[in-house]
DNA sequence: TTGAGACATACGTTAATTCATATATACTAA
DNA sequence: TTAGTATATATGAATTAACGTATGTCTCAA
């Protein structure tokens, strides 16, 4: 992350405040998960995440068909302080997503990342 | 604060960052030391302000000619932490700001809010 | 090797934000 | 009053960000 500006500007928007606020409690999600969660379309979500993962935000990994993203665990003290006390404080703004995502049936299984 | 997006659309701007940090660094600024402080045209800063003071994350008082903004006390516990985490992790972000704030000649002295 | 699902990106358009400049208002001091 | 300083806002132009649609890539399974 380049400064606290960028940082925010990636705060700054609905989707990606969903999408990062929805990873940091699921720890990991894919991105059919994060389009039924907030009900958008694939392509929107998908280059969100992108500029999330640009900013290194997110890190992605491919399971198969799918791919997860998560909280990037290099980001600084202070960024994953905000994240947590953003989610902690505003769950609220998620329940209908969180809904959502746990009604969705079919969810793809985490594997391990090593076997 | 209608909600988190728009608490973050409000830091995601380098001018309003920098206010919203050196103000809650120093308790109280009034515009001019701002303009100083981050080198911007004033109706620059004053814009931004005004922005801040909207979205209710500023409060103003005018003293004589002047106009003191300061975090407004009645933000949410979380957002509050989030501009002194972000505060105490970013000085090296302020410096310049507040080199050029401790130079500034005839700044206004506060006078208290009662007497 | 073909089809289907999951995901990413390119493209052109629309919408939202930011800006500089000009000007208005508020206060102070002469 | 008038002049001067501090601050706010209006306006139109310029920049940036977000969007939907179309399409490309990758993976799996048949």
């Amino acid at each position: 992350m380049k400064n606290p500006v960028q940082f925010y500007k990636c705060l700054a928007d609905e989707t990606r405040l969903r999408c990062l606020l929805l990873i940091a409690q699921e720890e990991e999600l894919c991105v059919c998960e994060l389009t039924q969660a907030i009900d958008e379309i694939q392509p929107k979500v998908s280059r969100h995440l992108a500029q999330l993962r640009k900013c290194e935000l997110l890190l992605d990994r491919r399971q198969g068909q799918w791919v997860f993203y998560r909280i990037n665990p290099a980001l600084p003290d202070w960024a994953k302080a905000v994240l947590a006390a953003t989610l902690a404080s505003n769950q609220p703004f998620l329940v209908k997503n969180m809904n959502r995502l746990n009604k969705m049936g079919d969810r793809p299984a985490r594997a391990q990342a090593c076997c």
